[in-house]
RNA sequence: GCGGGUAUGGUUUAGUGGUAGAAUGCGACCUUCCCAAGGUUGAGACCCGGGUUCGAUUCCCGGUACCCGCACCA
């Protein structure tokens, strides 16, 4: 990483904790690595990244189904998925250059591909993070925290076709926590040990995975368009073929220019019937799919649009982030779209004397019921306008001195700073036209 | 996990074996008719635990967190 790079990132991070973003976890304690909490603001921008996808993924579909499943899930379902088994590395250290490697990968496992030394023993790194139920730690008792959100949703398929009857192609979706051990969190919300995800199963007949796969691809396309992440950023990697997991025909990684570098923004996969066999092996349960018109059974073929909420909000913020010289001085912006800014307008009296701050409130009181809407008063206004735009508020309203004669306001354009005059019984049609 | 580095108000930092300044931000008051203006004033910090010492924020050891490399990321 270069400096400018690192400089890059710590300005993020340092805004996130100035303004009330993000937080590290456990600051009081010292912190806790790979945790991070998020602040007033940083839960509003969250709230408003899940809830539009909730609706651009579920609900404004009819061929979706949003669930919210368990995070302790029977532990026979990490069986049946692989992760028991597969989810671990076995490594091997060097005990003269300490490098690590995994044991799997090595044709020789008596000398250090790097450096002749010794290696030592294997150790089993296991990424699920385990814990007990019940008071009692004994074997029977284990189980896990779900490493991902996509188990709940194979759980669920038969529960939904049984209280839906959906044909298909039809799709799960949540959106919910995973926890996985990670060796060595870091860069700051890109791994971290807890994080959100937002995961689709879609459910499709073998010969159709083709068609689903690509309307998804354009799905998730369309969407970190809406959310304002910069097409130049993104890239598509297609995954090769000696490269897939053993259960995927075709996986896009869709990567993202961070800060750092660039590495993995989501996944699409295609996973073929893998998953819901394996569970119908390992609960004995029937997972197939009847086809009314071909009058035949069959288990379903899947693909998975993958989506990680934390990684959503670092590329939205690092592609938020600006700086500009304005008169000498260093702007700071968030250039948030709208439809995620966590406070989507401020109303501002021009002074706090004469009235305007009594006018003010009152353009607040009756706002406030269908915006996400701050009051601020203090300081300067061009304080506040600066206030307003390091947390990627697109819009200001300013009571002035002719609000109190002609029941008009400005209204300040947070990216060209640019302000327009107009009656306060159009605010409201104003920002609504305004937040496409 | 390994190696190296760093840790001082919210943020960015100066500095010291006798417990600390600054800038900026924040609060209050005054002033100000639109982009971090000015004045007065106030609150606010040495990561945690041991050790050495009369005394440790400073030196030593351990821990934690973060950063940089390596490795890892089904």
């Amino acid at each position: 990483m270069t400096k400018e790079q690192n400089d890059r990132m710590e300005k993020i991070l340092s805004l996130c904790k100035r303004r009330g973003l993000i937080f590290q976890g456990s600051e009081i304690y010292g912190g806790l690595a790979g945790t991070w909490d998020y602040g007033p603001l940083g839960a509003e921008l969250k709230h408003n990244v899940k809830n539009l996808w909730w609706k651009r993924f579920v609900t404004d579909r009819d061929d979706m189904y949003g669930i919210h499943s368990a995070i302790l899930m029977n532990p026979r379902v990490w069986e049946a998925s692989g992760h028991v088994s597969g989810f671990s590395d076995p490594l091997v250290e060097c005990s003269k250059c300490k490098r690590r490697f995994r044991a799997d990968h090595l044709e020789n496992l008596d000398k250090c591909p790097e450096c002749d030394g010794n290696l030592s023993g294997e150790k089993q790194f296991n990424m699920m993070f385990k814990t007990n139920i019940g008071a009692t730690e004994d074997g029977e008792s284990i189980s896990y925290l779900r490493p991902e959100t996509a188990g709940g949703m194979f759980v669920n398929f038969k529960n939904v076709l049984d209280s839906f009857h959906p044909k298909l192609p039809f799709g799960l979706a949540q959106i919910g926590k995973a926890f996985r051990n990670e060796i060595s969190p870091g860069n700051f919300l890109f791994r971290s040990r807890e994080f959100e995800q937002m995961e689709v199963e879609y459910f499709v007949s073998p010969e159709n995975w083709k068609h689903a796969f690509e309307e998804w691809r354009g799905v998730m396309i369309d969407w970190m368009k809406e959310i304002g992440l910069k097409k130049e950023h993104v890239f598509e990697h297609e995954i090769a073929e000696k490269d897939l997991a053993f259960y995927s025909k075709r996986t896009i990684d869709f990567e993202f220019k961070y800060p750092f570098g660039r590495e993995e923004l989501y996944g699409l996969a295609y996973r073929t019937d893998y998953d819901l066999v394996r569970h119908s092996e390992y609960s004995g349960i029937d997972l197939t799919y009847f086809d009314e018109d071909q009058k035949l059974h069959f288990t379903p073929h899947v693909i998975e649009p993958s989506l990680g909420v934390d990684r959503t909000i670092l590329a939205i913020l690092s592609d938020a982030y600006d700086e500009e010289e304005v008169e000498g001085e260093m702007r700071v912006v968030l250039r948030l779209k709208p439809i995620i800014a966590p406070i989507q307008v401020a109303v501002l009296p021009l002074m706090k004397k004469d009235g305007l701050a009594e006018k003010a409130k009152e353009i607040t009181r009756e706002l406030k019921k269908n915006l996400r809407l701050m009051y601020d008063e203090s300081g300067s206004i061009g304080k506040r306008y600066r206030r307003q735009d390091e947390i990627g508020t697109p819009f200001a309203i300013t009571v002035d001195y002719d609000t109190l004669k002609d029941q008009t306001v400005t209204i300040r354009d947070r990216d060209s700073m640019k302000q327009e005059r107009i009656a306060i019984n159009t605010i409201s049609s104003y920002l609504s036209e305004h937040f496409q």
